[in-house]
DNA sequence: CCTGTCACGTA
DNA sequence: CGTACGTGACAGGA
């Protein structure tokens, strides 16, 4: 066998955990409160151990439990150590299932300490020749610098404060050579493992004494020329001193389960990996084993393939460089003239999306065996090429919508997108956080060069990596998505849409900048004065931003009743709470304006200015593979909770307008949820009220207050409206009673002659958790499902949420799918039709476009035929359409 | 620098 | 003790 480049690194895995436990502080745990701060000492060793010294290859060592050998040499050996802290040992396992994981060898051995195992391998390879480097915090392994080929890595304290003994190290450091440095220790006695040293030597003395005498018999026979005490003391405790050095002495013949020759380093599973620091909420680690990883320093993550494709070719000019290689590549010829099956394709960026450059483009055969990989920045004509080549093969990928906004900003369409696999992932299972749903690994995290490119070899291996991965994932989706019945609901809404909102986001949204600015401005000196106020009727200044702060103020020192409290245990001070006290002290009004001021100068102010690109547009994310039930998100900014409630909020609208000389057309649904519930329940009341083209609240109002519609109050129509609402979310009495600001009884009363006048509400929503329970998901009418298994759940309070989720997921599930429909359908029309009008935002039930001003009358019909027609409801999908100069304008 | 908490904006 | 999101500011741990 190959003797591998680097040292054989043996840890001393017990002396480490220790050092990690003492280091961190225990308030490092997971949200469930279970400790992990070895865990984490411990990786972060290990991690700076493998970057600094690059191992050939690896192993740890344990104390098995049940004792050594050495307790029957020493009465309560090692028993003057504190007790070992309760919270240490469940990490040993911690740290055993990360190592696993790490497919780093660990190894124990009855009877014997790990100290032990790791002076026999060290022994044994170094009689081989091969360099040894022994990580440990117990001084005993000095012993083994001895050999010439073995060092020690001693741990002083902390994680990161190590040192590199060789022989003139320990010499420097203990005053002796490694050979005697157990004999020292026997002199001197080693508090650590409760071995008492004979008095009156301490290091010093016992050092000269060894360079004098050489060794334990040496000073023995030569006690006649010591000083009388310490000739005394030794004569009294030779015994001690050489039993202490059979103690001292590690063990260099255990019988071990492992050949030195199998230990290796790599073929480490990252699923694993992912899973085991998932499970204990280290995703800092993990992305920090990643890196190492993509930095090839541990090998390829699946050891059954070392190298990941026969065929690899690493072009890093130009694109346009690029398809002339593709073109005379005998396989990708093959591919790009249709006689093989799609490419894969993994573009990788260096920062945020939609800002930063392409740093790499990964291209490979469907089995990811032949791959061609592209690094370095794409000019943005090139795109034109490969769409050419994509529209003909057509393609899978990762997260594409990415690059389909790059090739949009650039003026093209990169058609024939097949299997999106982050998109079937989320239609396959979307209860699932987002990273357990991101089947893939995460891009390297690293810093791109100066010339913002990666360098090869780590672009190579984590594309190589990624296409692997997307390779295998495709048939499995693919099936997972047949087998779900989920595969109409891909081909007729995801997968059409992710062109959609591609070309949505790279035209973004028109912004006035001054409108923003002066909106900021204003409210910057309206919130100083709050601010100032505030102060002054506390008595003293204090960060009002602050709720900890803020708490003191009103609950300690204004003596101001304290209402509910928030889920970890403090008063809360929200807007509800403050309400409540606005009688009982001047600052509390005060308070809540500046509340209201500072959130929209710093959220839609100033925050929202930062995101204004060059092209005075707002170019946000909307993510499909987030919400559970099938919303789009939007981030970078969140254009979804742009305000509109409140007179000063909404000005913020006024900030959003049309491209120069155009027009915005703004077309929402009306009241497209409790559609949805008319439909879903067929309630015939509900129905008629609907179809009759009714004010809904009113008709609600009428039957649940035995009223003609005319005769309804205001105030009863708002009561209705919550009901009506609070009812599509799953509310219970208690919840509405707290809404309308009445008693549970006269809100029970409400939803009991709600039932009665729409009785299939009910009897629909109890067939939806039912269902629910009996399936453990809901499904929506397209076919959309979202798992619940908290429907079974044993704690009634989560219990009781999954059944509210049950409930609201088909109704909020089916209206995303109508609105995701509407979004393509309309899509569609406008390029159909020819017009240079487009889509510039859609909020969950709202969609903007901007147009030409002679195209209006045109656009404003195809916007009402798409959204219209997006949904065959038993009920009609009413709309409103407004025209305008801006977002706020527009809006009626 | 990262993470959790609190508060708050929207549909 | 009404669903679904994303973000800003703070605070407390690295």
């Amino acid at each position: 066998m190959d003797v591998p480049e680097g040292p054989l690194v043996l840890v001393d895995g017990m002396s480490l955990a220790f050092r990690a436990f003492f280091a961190l502080p225990t308030e490092l745990a997971t949200s469930q409160g279970v400790v992990t701060n070895a865990v984490h000492g411990f990786c972060s060793m290990l991690l700076t151990l493998i970057k600094d010294h690059r191992p050939g290859r690896l192993a740890v060592a344990f104390d098995l439990s049940g004792g050594t050998f050495r307790d029957a040499m020493v009465e309560d050996y090692k028993g003057g150590r504190a007790e070992t802290p309760p919270d240490l040992p469940p990490q040993f396992d911690m740290i055993r299932s990360v190592l696993e994981a790490l497919n780093v060898p660990v190894i124990g051995v009855e009877q014997m300490e790990a100290d032990d195992v790791l002076a026999t391998l060290a022994t044994e390879a170094a009689e081989r020749g091969e360099a040894v480097i022994v990580v440990t915090g117990d001084r005993d392994a000095f012993q083994l610098v001895e050999d010439p080929y073995i060092k020690v890595l001693y741990n002083r304290r902390g994680v990161s404060d190590y040192s590199l003994y060789d022989e003139a190290g320990i010499v420097d450091r203990t005053g002796v050579i490694p050979q005697k440095y157990p004999m020292l220790a026997a002199l001197r006695g080693d508090p650590s493992d409760n071995l008492p040293g004979v008095p009156g030597v301490g290091e010093k003395t016992a050092a000269k004494l060894l360079t004098t005498y050489n060794d334990l018999d040496g000073i023995f026979s030569h006690l006649d020329e010591l000083t009388p005490k310490l000739r005394e003391n030794l004569a009294a405790h030779e015994a001690l001193a050489r039993n202490n050095l059979s103690v001292m002495t590690l063990v260099r013949n255990v019988p071990l389960p492992v050949d030195v020759d199998e230990l290796t380093i790599g073929g480490w599973s990252i699923e694993q990996l992912t899973s085991v620091f998932t499970t204990l909420e280290m995703q800092g680690q993990l992305r920090r084993w990643q890196q190492l990883l993509d930095q090839g320093l541990l090998g390829f993550a699946d050891p059954s393939s070392p190298v990941l494709a026969s065929t690899v070719e690493i072009i890093t000019e130009e694109f346009e460089q690029v398809t002339i290689e593709i073109a005379s590549s005998a396989q990708l010829h093959e591919l790009l003239t249709g006689n093989v099956a799609p490419l894969l394709l993994a573009p990788t960026w260096t920062g945020e999306a939609g800002r930063s450059p392409l740093a790499a483009l990964g291209l490979a055969t469907m089995d990811a065996s032949h791959v061609y990989l592209v690094a370095g920045p794409l000019a943005e004509e090139s795109f034109a090429l490969l769409a050419e080549s994509l529209g003909r093969v057509g393609f899978s990928g990762h997260g594409v919508k990415e690059l389909l906004r790059r090739a949009a900003s650039c003026g093209t369409e990169l058609p024939g997108l097949d299997l999106d696999t982050s998109i079937a992932a989320y239609l396959v299972d979307a209860s699932k956080d987002a990273y357990e749903l991101d089947a893939l690994q995460p891009l390297p995290s690293s810093e791109p060069t100066e010339a913002g490119l990666f360098a090869p070899a780590e672009v190579s291996t984590t594309l190589q990596r990624r296409l692997r991965q997307i390779s295998l994932l495709v048939p499995r989706l693919r099936q997972q998505l047949e087998e779900g019945g989920l595969t109409s609901l891909y081909e007729t809404v995801e997968r059409p849409l992710v062109a959609v909102l591609a070309r949505m986001e790279a035209v973004g949204i028109a912004v006035d900048r001054a409108v923003l600015v002066q909106l900021e401005a204003t409210l910057r000196d309206e919130t100083q004065g709050l601010e100032a106020k505030v102060h002054e009727l506390a008595g003293h200044s204090f960060n009002v931003n602050s709720t900890q702060q803020l708490r003191t103020v009103l609950y300690d020192e204004l003596g101001l009743t304290p209402g509910k409290k928030t889920k970890t245990g403090s008063y809360s001070t929200d807007a509800q709470t403050l309400e409540s006290l606005r009688e009982d002290h001047p600052i509390v009004d005060t308070l809540l304006r500046y509340r209201e001021s500072e959130k929209l100068r710093s959220t839609y102010g100033e925050a929202l200015l930062v995101e204004v690109a060059a092209d005075s547009r707002i170019h946000a994310t909307f993510r499909q593979t987030v919400a559970r039930t099938g919303r789009l998100s939007s981030e970078h900014p969140n254009l979804h909770n742009i305000p509109v409630r409140t007179e000063g909020g909404r000005r913020f609208r006024g900030a959003f307008i049309p491209r120069e000389g155009w027009k915005l057309l703004v077309a929402d649904y009306d009241q497209i949820e409790l559609r949805v519930i008319a439909h879903l329940s067929g309630d015939p009341g509900l129905v008629a009220a609907f179809s009759a083209g009714d004010d809904i609240h009113r008709a609600v109002a009428g039957g649940v207050y035995g009223v003609e519609p005319a005769d309804v109050t205001h105030a009863q129509r708002e009561r209705a409206k919550m009901v009506s609402y609070g009812l599509a979310y799953g509310m219970e009495a208690f919840g509405l009673s707290r809404r309308l600001g009445s008693s549970v009884e006269e809100a029970k009363e409400i939803m009991d002659r709600y039932f009665a006048a729409f009785p299939s509400v009910q009897s629909y929503m109890d067939a939806a958790v039912v269902a629910a329970r009996i399936e453990g998901q809901t499904r929506t009418e397209m076919g959309r499902i979202r798992p619940l298994p908290e429907l079974k759940d044993p704690n009634f309070r989560i219990r009781q949420a999954a059944e509210r989720q049950a409930m609201n997921a088909g109704i909020q599930g089916l209206a995303a799918d109508i609105f995701k429909l509407a979004l393509i359908r309309l899509d569609h029309a406008l390029t159909e039709a020819n017009l240079e009008a487009r889509l510039v935002l859609q909020v969950h039930d709202e969609v903007l476009v901007e147009s030409p001003p002679q195209e209006a009358e045109q656009v404003e019909a195809i916007v009402r035929a798409a959204l219209g027609g997006a949904g065959a409801l038993r009920v009609p999908l009413e709309l409103s359409l407004n025209w305008g100069d801006s977002w706020a304008t527009a809006k009626s």
